[in-house]
RNA sequence: UGUCUGAUGGUGUAACUGGCAACACGUCUGGUUUUGGUCCAGAAGAGUCCAGGUUCGAGCCCUGGUCGGACAACCA
């Protein structure tokens, strides 16, 4: 019998299309990519999507990526954020070829300026920015030439000396390329490839005062370092023409630009000028509170960098702006941690309960790590007669489905004793003080000979046992589903309940022993780690995500 | 009013390049369960932006529209 399909029919991606066919026709015996951010802040999921696209496809295809920093603009970069996006990227599971920086090739980009010149392909321009942008004309109007257009090559060779040697001011003179001030193309009317700034820069220092605009470090910096398939945003395809133009004029490796949409999730921005806003308006801690979609955040927060990747695989890639609902990413979390976390029991909110027929000072049970996971062991927990439970799943006047505590009925306490509820004592204002049990011995976990079956089963902890836990949960961060698609500011549209913390949680002993690399789903609950805010006797735990839960949907019908 | 770009269930991707629109998430049923989780089984939900055309046959090709996005930073 012949299998009908292959294994690994997954259909393919357009670049991949574009990838196999280049390989198929020669025209390329490997393909080289590279990941390209300006270290001006810290990477988010968008970028996640991008590294694992150029890191992704490189691997699938035997090539290799380069990490680039385009660090043109050295008023807004920061050695910083160099350490963080290296970090980032390492975390995410990936590793480059090389460590560049476009500021390597400022020797060189220099020298292919002066090879426009002297083609007359490139033009020293006195004028303001204001009379630039006056003369660009609209997309709709063409634009009118500069009157420093016509300069000899002798004469922008010599200005352009000057500017790199430092005898003008900002902005009195740049480099613009002589393309074509009527161009439909509005990026190709005279692009500024050049400007003066005296600024430092995180590698070069005061080596220069002039530097090189994106448009003219990119497509070079891709070509000096021969990559095949230089891959970026929408947003750039109007720059493919100057991408292009440059490579042609300049004569050197023809690297090509290809565009793919870039990654937007539900309930959250994805700009890192957005995101620099929050921080810097203390919205949020920092770029690492666990409610930004930064990778730093999703670190602190649990994410695994496999749930990631998962996600951006499932989101996969196209051409039109589009925007995945979060729920895609959570479960994808949901997925790996349901397979890898160990369970532990924690009480958010607590409800007494006395069990009157237990005798003993205690009684150690078993209970194991993690059913999903045959190999993970067991812990012990300790019962008593006091304990906690959670206060919701206790009801005076139950309502029909209701599987859990009320008085008369009877439930099992996760890996230990069927119990059943007689009764409460109350306060005179009628607050619930403790809820009155009787425990069946025979119904012992694991060697239950009681016959009797229970229909709910409910998280508990030891109160004499209990350690005391501080539980942070998170909610997304913005009430609109695309907060930078609304009216007026995105600020406009924040969640003002993203944050609920539990001071006084009580967890089961197991929990002493966490470590900040564990995951741990608390039963019944959600997936939570412990946060780096802990210490030695106050533990502070995340959640992670939710567990799916279709009772509070039950109950709201 | 220009150039570029895109349009397939609620969402995101497919459709062997012209052959009954599929997969995943989400939603809803039912079953199992010592987590109202997981797992298992099933269902609903689009006739592919519109109008013509070519064809035995069109989501794929052609023509004309409509709607969305990008472009007028000495940012990337």
């Amino acid at each position: 019998m012949e299998p009908l399909k292959k294994e690994e029919e997954k259909a393919l991606n357009f670049l991949e299309e574009i990838i196999e066919n280049d390989l198929r026709t020669g025209k390329h015996t490997s393909i080289l990519t590279r990941f390209p951010p300006e270290p001006n802040g810290y990477l988010h999921l968008g970028h996640a999507s991008s590294i694992w696209l150029n890191f992704g496809l490189a691997q699938k295809y035997g090539g290799k990526t380069n990490l680039r920093f385009d660090d043109t603009n050295p008023v807004t970069e920061d050695t910083e954020y160099v350490e963080s996006i290296k970090e980032d990227i390492k975390w995410l599971g990936y590793s480059w070829a090389n460590e560049f920086y476009a500021s390597d090739y400022f020797d060189k980009i220099y020298e292919f300026a002066m090879q426009l010149i002297r083609q007359g392909d490139a033009y020293v321009d006195d004028l303001t920015p204001d009379e630039i942008a006056a003369m660009k004309g609209t997309p709709i109007e063409p634009g009118s030439n500069s009157p420093f257009r016509d300069r000899s090559v002798e004469e922008n060779l010599e200005l352009f000396a000057q500017m790199k040697a430092g005898k003008f001011e900002e902005g009195a003179k740049i480099l613009r390329a002589k393309i074509d001030m009527a161009s439909p193309n509005m990026l190709l009317r005279d692009p500024i490839l050049y400007r003066i700034k005296f600024a430092h820069h995180h590698r070069t220092g005061d080596a220069w005062c002039i530097y090189p605009m994106y448009d003219f470090a990119h497509g070079q910096s891709d070509a000096i370092e021969n990559i095949t398939h230089s891959i970026c945003t929408l947003e750039f395809i109007p720059h493919r023409a100057i991408y292009d133009w440059c490579i042609a004029k300049l004569n050197i490796y023809p690297s090509h630009q290809y565009e793919f949409a870039r990654l937007n999730v539900s309930y959250t921005v994805m700009s890192k000028r957005k995101l620099l806003q929050l921080v810097n308006e203390n919205h949020v801690s920092g770029w690492d509170d666990p409610r930004m979609p930064t990778i730093a955040g999703m670190r602190r927060r649990g994410y695994t960098p496999r749930a990631i990747r998962e996600f951006c695989e499932r989101a996969g890639i196209a051409k039109r702006d589009k925007l995945n609902e979060i729920s895609l990413l959570e479960f994808c979390v949901r997925e790996e941690l349901n397979k890898t976390s160990f369970r532990r029991m924690v009480v958010f909110n607590p409800v007494k309960v006395v069990i009157t027929n237990f005798v003993e000072e205690e009684v150690l049970l078993e209970s194991e790590n993690n059913p999903e996971e045959e190999h993970s062991g067991v812990r012990t927990i300790p019962f008593s007669k006091e304990l906690y439970i959670e206060h919701e799943d206790f009801m005076e006047n139950p309502p029909k489905k209701f599987f859990r505590m009320a008085i008369g009925q009877s439930v099992r306490l996760k890996s230990a004793y069927i119990v059943t509820c007689n009764g409460v004592i109350k306060d005179e204002a009628g607050n619930i003080l403790e809820i009155h049990c009787t425990y069946i011995p025979e119904s012992k976990s694991g060697h239950d000979t009681s016959g009797l079956k229970v229909q709910g089963t409910l998280h508990w902890v030891s109160i004499k046992h209990a350690i005391g836990v501080e539980l942070r949960e998170y909610d997304r961060l913005f009430k609109s589903e695309n907060p930078a698609l609304e009216e007026g500011d995105f600020k406009e549209y924040i969640n003002s309940d993203s944050l609920n913390i539990i001071m006084n949680a009580f967890a089961e002993p197991a929990l002493k022993e966490a470590t900040e690399s564990q995951r741990f789903q608390f039963l019944r609950k959600g997936y939570f780690c412990k946060d780096k805010d802990s210490t030695l006797d106050h533990l502070v735990f995340n959640r992670t995500v939710s567990l799916k839960e279709s009772f509070t949907k039950e109950v709201k019908k």
